[in-house]
DNA sequence: GCGGACTGCTTACCT
DNA sequence: ACAGGTAAGCAGTCCGCG
């Protein structure tokens, strides 16, 4: 089989035409791309970037929105891997003689850690792996210190052509040409006036990502694919490096609404009942072969191939059972590598890995999803989840089946539509910040993004990417000790909370704190302890850090300039009632992959994974920080302000005057330079003596509820059901004096649940924890938590438990305390724990209400119930 | 040998 | 592999108790 269709540009299509770019985006009214294109291949997205190995040049995939197709592009530039050294070429004599080398250069490089001009050897090499990679015998291995040998050979190539993933470009003569995509005139008038005081360097930057960001991201053909695998034990998941057993069946769903379910024929296997929807095509295989040869066909097609855990799985599966199956690596177009699985054709793109990523379940999706399974994820964000199952795959009807797979490829593909393809989108736009292909930017974490973000700018200054070892031996000190014993420097401040009810609270917090301090304080890992001693007189509040005041950081710029754009710009018009819906929903997307970089601005300093570790530089922030919101509670209280809590970057203040919110708001603005917001305004909020742990109700009865135990996830349902309806009560509550009716209600609730728990009236899954075991079973040395505990009844009984996995577990009245919710029943649950478990629940609210559980329930009752709950 | 005080481990949360 | 700070429950240990 013929695994690349083309990598030539058709030779018809000389467009005399502009093309229509962006028509495709399903959103109404975003604006097309008016360019002039006399070109063999129209304007197209690049989407991905590797290194072919056959050809010795890097190949860059572009997706062409009209024919749908991918077109492959191969460097002509003659641009080679490299590394850079600071000895001269006489002393290289041995790395000379290496096969891989090619040549020389002398090369002029800015060196930010001491704030000079050096001259460096630049290394050239005929292939990647002749600079570094190989076991041994790799260049960067032969000279004492090697700079820039660790970046990967593509990502080099992105970073000095300045080439922007995500974004179109033409091919013309053999020539990779960007497409100039210029944003409304108005909208950059707009634009300019907002920035109008910065310096033209700043502004410089806003404009480029500007650019970046507002180009219309087009509509991406694309095919969703799902295998199930035959397996003898039904708890046991095939491996598939073993891919010892049949495939037996593949669904395929795509973005144009088709859906084929290939199954593989079986002996003894039955039609079934019920019915399989019309639209779906069924098509047998008499053999995996055959089956195969299919899937791979449509795998050769897409431009995108969407999977959940296709790396480690599907994917890989297919591949090692295609070999088994004597295929021969031509015929199978999936390149696997040591944690994906390419394609040869399109990209592939795995969800798993994607909503995996922290800052994306966070920051992009609000927590909205808490399990990262296909069931997990797609019930949360799109409503829908898996086909549950009444037998184990293997022994299903070929009906059963055949709804089974589809309904995974369907959901799969669904996550990257809902919203109007918001998750495409999202994935578009973080390539565009950080100039990764899309393989990359949806299986890196947020320390890779930054980091490529960064190593581009550095190659577009000439800047000399620092050596992390230097970074480290320069900069690798802290100043403060942190609270929690073991981490690295000291972090935020938590004001303790006023015990009680607090009616008229407004929330003020600074609107994004770290990236605004990294913007206003010059913080970058260059100008933290910068080599000049007319600075160290700036110094860092609360540290023994200073920052330079002659050059502007690079982090300083890159940060503030996707801070400001992301406050001034898109986030007001993200909520922008004149623009359209579609408009409004695109300026979205882009306001959350802002958020989500930049909420990992300040971390990624302090991560020893990052490739820019510079602790100075997250303690200096997270120092300023403290010194912040410490001034604007001295400057709150001298304004007569009652402040009542505090954390990080948000102070809640008591029934302020508009006059009093004014004067603090300008003090930050003019003062501290740094922009204080109302955020929030709650009818009243109540605090218990914990921190991180309130309940606020707003003027129209929504409530905040943050860290109370009620909301955590482990939580029972039954405990949560109770803590909901004494929330419900509360947020009707209007005015102090309605808390007496409100505490007689949750006297009612407190005892409805006494009398139901006593009666056993509950059923299991009403009263099972569900806790996340984080490690394998075995790793667990220490201690054995309760949930362990119950995941090894588990393991006994034949299940399977890996990381990740949810432990639903029963308290129940035998020698370990639990049971896993599978193994338990009704008569051995321990109540009395059950109880203790509900009363320290809704103490955390009552505490703050002033009441007391043991009052509620009336002492003798409770004892009561403690002592009876022990007879049986 | 038993139990309360304590520490440390673990999870889930907040910003 | 973004950070530190907080709450809570439980496991395990120490120490006093004639």
């Amino acid at each position: 089989m013929k695994s690349l269709e083309s990598f030539l540009p058709p030779e018809e299509d000389d467009s005399k035409k502009s093309p229509q770019y962006g028509k495709n985006t399903g959103t109404e009214e975003v604006h097309d791309l008016d360019i002039e294109v006399t070109t063999k291949l129209p304007a197209s997205y690049l989407i991905s970037v590797t290194y072919d190995g056959k050809r010795s040049a890097v190949s860059l995939k572009l997706y062409e929105p009209k024919s749908r197709k991918i077109y492959s592009w191969y460097d002509e530039t003659k641009h080679l891997p490299y590394c850079l050294t600071d000895l001269p070429v006489t002393e290289l004599k041995s790395v000379e003689s290496h096969q891989g080398f090619d040549h020389f250069e002398t090369v002029e490089k800015y060196d930010a850690l001491t704030d000079r001009e050096v001259e460096l050897t630049k290394i050239l090499a005929k292939d990647p792996l002749a600079i570094g990679g190989r076991p041994s015998g790799s260049i960067r291995d032969m000279i004492p210190k090697a700079w820039e040998a660790n970046i990967r050979y593509y990502e080099s190539y992105i970073y000095d052509r300045e080439i922007s993933t995500g974004m179109p470009y033409a091919v013309s003569r053999g020539h990779l040409i960007p497409v100039d995509y210029q944003p409304p005139e108005e909208d950059r008038k707009n634009l300019d006036d907002i920035f109008k005081d910065e310096n033209p360097e700043f502004k410089a930057y806003v404009d480029r990502w500007f650019k970046l960001l507002e180009c219309p991201v087009p509509e991406f053909r694309r095919l969703a694919l799902d295998i199930e695998v035959y397996s003898p034990i039904a708890t046991r998941i095939p491996d598939p490096r073993e891919a010892d057993q049949k495939i037996i069946a593949v669904s395929l769903a795509d973005s144009d609404g088709n859906k084929r379910v290939l199954v593989l024929k079986r002996p003894d296997v039955h039609e079934g009942e019920g019915t399989v929807p019309k639209e779906v095509k069924i098509e047998f295989f008499e053999s995996e072969e055959s089956m195969m040869s299919e899937v791979f066909r449509a795998l050769s097609e897409y431009p995108i191939v969407l999977t959940f855990n296709g790396d480690d799985f599907d994917l890989s599966y297919l591949y090692h059972r295609a070999e088994r199956l004597k295929f021969t690596r031509e015929q199978i177009p999936i390149e696997l590598s040591k944690t994906s699985a390419l394609l040869s054709y399109g990209a592939h793109i795995d969800l798993y890995k994607f909503f995996f990523n922290r800052s994306i379940q966070i920051y992009a999706f609000g927590q909205r999803y808490t399990e990262v399974t296909l069931n997990g994820v797609a019930e949360s964000l799109i409503g829908v989840g898996k086909v549950e199952l009444e037998h184990p795959v293997s022994e299903l009807s070929y009906t059963e089946l055949v709804n089974y797979a589809l309904r995974d490829a369907e959901i799969t593909l669904q996550l990257t539509e809902f919203d109007d393809d918001l998750v495409m989108k999202l994935i578009i736009v973080l390539a565009r910040i950080s100039q990764l292909p899309i393989e990359d930017v949806t299986r890196q974490g947020v320390s890779g993004w930054i980091r490529s973000l960064m190593f581009a700018e550095h190659r577009r200054l000439n800047w000399l990417i620092p050596r992390p070892e230097e970074l480290l031996e320069l900069k690798g000190v802290t100043s403060t000790t942190s609270i929690i014993e073991g981490k690295k420097y000291r972090g935020a401040i938590v004001v303790e909370p006023k015990l009680g009810i607090h009616f008229d609270v407004s929330v003020l917090d600074f609107a994004s704190l770290y990236p605004s301090i990294i913007k206003r304080w010059n913080l970058s890992y260059e100008t933290v302890l910068c080599p000049h001693p007319e600075c160290k007189d700036n110094k860092i509040p609360e540290t023994t850090h200073w920052v330079c005041k002659k050059r502007t950081g690079i982090s300083s710029k890159l940060i503030g300039s996707l801070k400001d754009l992301r406050v001034k710009w898109y986030k007001p018009r993200s909520k922008d009632k004149k623009l359209t819906a579609a408009k409004r929903s695109w300026y979205n997307v882009i306001q959350q992959s802002l958020k989500v970089i930049l909420n990992a601005s300040y971390g990624v300093f302090g991560s020893e994974a990052f490739s820019l570790y510079c602790p100075p530089v997250a303690e200096s922030t997270a120092a300023v920080g403290r010194y912040a919101i410490t001034e604007a509670i001295k400057e709150a209280t001298s304004l007569g302000i009652n402040v009542v809590y505090g954390d990080t970057d948000s102070i809640f203040i008591k029934s302020p005057t508009q006059e009093q919110i004014n004067k603090l708001l300008e003090w930050s603005n003019s003062t501290l330079g740094m922009e204080l917001d109302v955020d929030k305004v709650y009818r009243y909020v109540a605090f218990s003596l914990r921190k991180k742990n309130y309940l606020g109700v707003y003027p129209d009865g929504r409530v905040d509820i943050k860290g109370l135990t009620g909301k955590k996830r482990h939580v029972p349902e039954f405990i949560k059901e109770a803590f909901l309806q004494v929330i419900q009560i509360l947020s009707e509550v209007i005015s102090p004096d309605e808390f007496e009716r409100a505490r007689n209600k949750i006297r009612g609730i407190a005892h409805q649940c006494y009398e139901r728990l006593s009666k056993r009236d509950f059923s299991l899954a009403e009263l099972a924890f569900s806790i996340m075991i984080s490690k394998p079973i075995d790793r667990y040395e220490k201690t054995t938590p309760q949930h362990v505990k119950a995941a090894k009844l588990l393991v006994d009984a034949g299940y399977e438990v890996k990381p990740g996995d949810v432990i639903t577990l029963i308290k129940v009245k035998n020698s370990l305390g639990v049971k896993p919710v599978q193994l338990a029943s009704i008569e051995e649950v321990d109540t009395k724990k059950y109880m203790a478990y509900m009363r320290s629940t809704l103490e955390q609210v009552l505490d703050a209400i002033g009441l007391d559980f043991d009052e509620i329930l009336g002492s003798t009752r409770l004892e009561s119930f403690l002592w009876n709950s022990d007879q049986n």
